[in-house]
DNA sequence: CAGATTTATGAAATAAAATTTCATTTTTTC
DNA sequence: GAAAAAATGAAATTTTATTTCATAAATCTG
């Protein structure tokens, strides 16, 4: 994809004199992009015809093709792909590629998401009479923060982080209820019997975790969240982080659903905290 | 810096004609960078100088260099921008305009992080007696989450979500002891007492918060995470999301400094959940 | 290793694309 | 509603890229 790696693993391939174009790109990128096809030439010290030759070896229509998508590999480096943390990173560098890591995930969590499950669960959620959230370890925060947020919507919200708690909710649980199991693995046995604990006692379940996981199959909607977890030093992150996007979107599709007049409620709801804080200034 | 934001701020001081012209652009940027400026200017039923003029107005020397700056626009997929959930969005367009906003708000607050602060922080924390993590509301789930992370590196780490725990927590500190307090407007009164009152006792305050609040001033390091909560339908969203990605960052600084022993310890750790598990097929 | 064949290269010609010039139209101002 | 200013496009010009083709270099063959 990236045409500065291109042009290097095909180095071999290219005659001696298209390989000076090569260098001379390689070397300094970002003047080549500002320089036109005769420029280029006389820098490598080769024709005209040469440089739209190498062009067009690397699967480009012509030398604007060509500068179109150097111009891109070169924008903001290689955006956002899991980098890994190695031993001998700086401050700088580790931060910089958690965040990243962050950032590619939610953009593959985006991508494993369908509306219409979405649309389904916002459906089902704005029915509910009950709305309960079950996650362990890493998961049990997001079922914690879909409580705080589904909380304001004043419909009666429960979560547990607990595994007797979950099965006893569970088993009480009809239909109407709507238990919504987070995992990322989906493998956590105790939460599988609970979503099919649920699910035989009639309520809906909403599972949010990865495709095609055992969880998936006891879930009635499966909202799935796909991350790679390669950065992880043996700890849960990206997942998590994706996870919680998805509670933001539940949420503000609930509240949009609800209409404007529920959302006038959620001001009063975050107005009534103000006296807990210090006045702004500006 | 993004042609795209450009192009949609300066739309006002456009002409009519150089109007259309931008709308084509917006409407399909992708197409854009592969036309000539005769196909665009007939596309926007406009002539090639109008295209021309649009190009330096936007501070670029002519159509190709509009097109570079374009291609390196739309270089990082969409662009990430805040984008605002509308009323009538449908399930995807909202879904995408949450996850987008989320990683906008990741850039920035990378942004707004100082790699020093986070070397000092790391220092500090790896050198502690003891580590409180201390949040309300949503930043309460931020400092859920740092305990599940740091209690696997075997140190004393305690959470507190609840005002009189955390108050007599800060009293009973002392020098060694870490306190973070966690708060993204930084404003919660509680909260900046707690602080004050851990740092008279001693403790290490770190503050993971915005930039200039009253909660930064009592903190012996800050963090600062700055993100703009425009989507926000009266909900912490984004702030919360950054917040994850620096305890991240920090847990990550530990157990880099912890060396890799420390780190086949984790994987200990890890691999003690593997019975609550169902086995992977694959 | 000579000769044949293939491949690589650049000069020149051509084609394509972008820019400038300038006359005309539209809009604004007083 | 006339004059001035700004916007616009047709045509000319210039710049840039591509194609053609002749020649040179490299590789192969017996």
């Amino acid at each position: 994809m990236n045409i500065l790696e291109k042009i290097t693993n095909e180095l071999d391939m290219l005659s001696k004199s298209e390989r000076k174009v090569a260098e001379v790109i390689l070397a300094s990128p970002n003047t080549v992009i500002h320089s036109s096809i005769a420029a280029l030439a006389k820098q490598a010290n080769i024709s005209e015809p040469t440089v739209n030759r190498f062009c067009r070896r690397l699967d480009t229509k012509g030398y604007p093709d060509f500068k179109l998508h150097l111009a891109q590999s070169l924008a903001n480096g290689t955006p956002y792909v899991n980098r890994h943390v190695d031993e001998n990173d700086t401050a700088d560098e580790y931060t910089s590629k958690i965040f990243e890591s962050s950032m590619a995930s939610l953009e593959l969590a985006r991508k494993s998401l369908d509306a219409n499950d979405i649309n389904r669960s916002v459906d089902v959620l704005t029915q509910a009479n009950k709305i309960s959230f079950f996650g362990l370890g890493a998961s049990a925060i997001v079922a914690h923060d879909a409580q705080n947020k589904f909380f304001r919507f004043n419909v009666p919200v429960v979560y547990f982080d607990d595994i007797l708690m979950q099965r006893m909710s569970a088993i009480n649980s009809r239909q109407g209820d709507v238990v919504v199991v987070i995992s990322h693995t989906g493998r956590t046995k105790s939460l599988v019997e609970v979503a099919s604990l649920a699910k035989e006692n009639d309520a809906t379940v909403i599972g949010i975790t990865t495709t095609g996981t055992p969880l998936a199959k006891e879930c009635s909607i499966v909202l799935s969240v796909d991350v790679s977890e390669d950065t992880d030093l043996y700890m849960p992150m990206s997942s998590r982080i994706a996870q919680l996007a998805l509670i933001d979107v539940l949420a503000t599709g609930f509240t949009l659903r609800r209409g404007s007049k529920f959302r006038d409620n959620l001001k009063k709801v975050k107005d009534s905290l103000r006296s807990s804080r210090f006045e702004r200034k500006d």
